[in-house]
DNA sequence: CGGGGGGTTGATCTCCTTCAATCAACGTGG
DNA sequence: CCACGTTGATTGAAGGAGATCAACCCCCCG
């Protein structure tokens, strides 16, 4: 490993740039002294697995930048997406040791890893990392929950169509209203992954997108990068009802 | 309403039955006296909706008694089971006003309410509260990622299989290990909400019940009540790893 | 007796999977 | 520089699992 590597780079919770979003989104300067105690850095390359379901986890931690996905994988291979872990979001479970599910980087990823122990330990004393935790599982359970209703009942068009908003949305500015018009997109994700994560195969994903292109729903870019000229025509297609999908 | 009604009868946190494993769990007795301060009881009938998706909510709570569905629905009907409510589950969501699910009540159900401001602020201030429903969250959101495998990956029969599965260890008196022959089980929903659950439909799931039969995986005794000769041989049906079902 | 809720079964249809061929982009080594 | 293999993606053809539409049964209850 590289002395320069860009992990090593990153040192001070002040200059961090997912410091608004993460857990420690609410810390004051002390307790991110507390913090900068007990954390290191960590990288790994797209493609690479970092953690084995049912693997024991020495640390929790954040994700600063790249993509990770978390997977449920059948004997016979077949294999289900039941996360995705973008900028900011947090990985691990304070207070138990093995993870049930596996994790894998998408693309390169760096992560702010604490230390397990002293980190639920100052989790006890800390409602400011606490309460943004639990903010934070509430969110990803109705999350899953609102991608339960999409595994469970939306035809595959609604399925892809309900993706593509879904990152749009997650790459707003938050605050700003997402404005309707001419809204890029890019898909952090090949066919395949976008399958797993969909409950189809790679096969439909491809198909269905090119169905939306034809219907002028997108413009396509190359592979990844998407224009949804009209966010109000995608959003038709998602199948959602307007006030759900605005929550 | 009358006086006599059960939910008036509970009153002291001391005696209730889901002490041990709602939220106040691990509350000591200063707590349960800020606790008692907030609370009140509420019942609900068979079939009665709870909540509606979208609702203003004033409160939050614990499932005393009952069960109570999480369901999904989108503007055409289609409706999607995205969480199930035993005794000493938690409803309601710290730091947002409306709920996303709406809440039925599938038998009788009493709930032991907390006001929901005055608890958002105990929230900040009792760790013994807070870490032990950030506990319970994550223990939901592992459930839920359980049952996105279900919905995007499996087959009828395996979905059928693995609700089964479910119920029977769900019965099973936790320590003892469930021995493997003629298991009684009883389903606690109709075919409708089976397939709800399952997003499948209602004919699916009565066929794929008459299969299971006609392979001698069950042995049906009217419509709910089902012995699984070999429980071994139901798992195997389930498309679940052997580790993984024992998780 | 009629009616309705819950359940089963049949016939048909359709959406998605499966299997397979083809293509474009990219890197690598001769 | 080009042949070659690889990886990701698109598209086609065929088949199947589950949905849809519909008939019918059973049982309970007013």
């Amino acid at each position: 490993m590289g002395r320069l590597e860009s992990a090593t780079q990153l040192r001070s919770c002040s200059d961090c740039p997912i410091r608004h979003r993460a857990v420690c989104a609410r810390c004051e300067a002390v307790e991110f002294e507390q913090l900068e105690a007990i954390k290191y850095y960590r990288s790994y390359k797209a493609g690479q697995t970092m953690v084995w379901a049912g693997d024991h986890m020495e640390f929790v931690g954040s994700v600063v930048s790249g993509v990770a996905n978390l997977t449920q994988t059948m004997e016979d291979g077949r294999t289900q997406m039941v996360g995705l872990l973008l900028a900011s979001d947090f990985i691990g479970r304070p207070g138990r040791d093995n993870v049930p599910f596996t994790v894998t980087a998408v693309s390169d990823v760096t992560l702010c890893c604490f230390r397990k122990r002293p980190f639920e330990d100052l989790l006890v004393r800390t409602p400011n990392v606490s309460q943004r935790l639990l903010e934070m599982s509430l969110d990803e359970l109705d999350a899953a929950r609102d991608w339960m209703l999409l595994l469970g009942r939306k035809s595959a068009r609604e399925k892809i169509s309900s993706l593509i908003n879904i990152i749009a949305r997650r790459n707003a500015v938050p605050g700003t209203t997402l404005k309707p018009r001419n809204i890029e997109v890019v898909l952090p994700m090949t066919r395949e992954v976008m399958a797993d994560y969909l409950g189809l195969t790679l096969e439909t994903v491809s198909r269905q997108i090119s169905a939306l292109k034809r219907d002028g729903v997108i413009v396509l870019d190359g592979k990844r990068n998407i224009m949804v000229p009209d966010m109000g025509r995608l959003m038709s297609e998602t199948g959602d009802d307007v006030d759900g999908a605005l929550r």
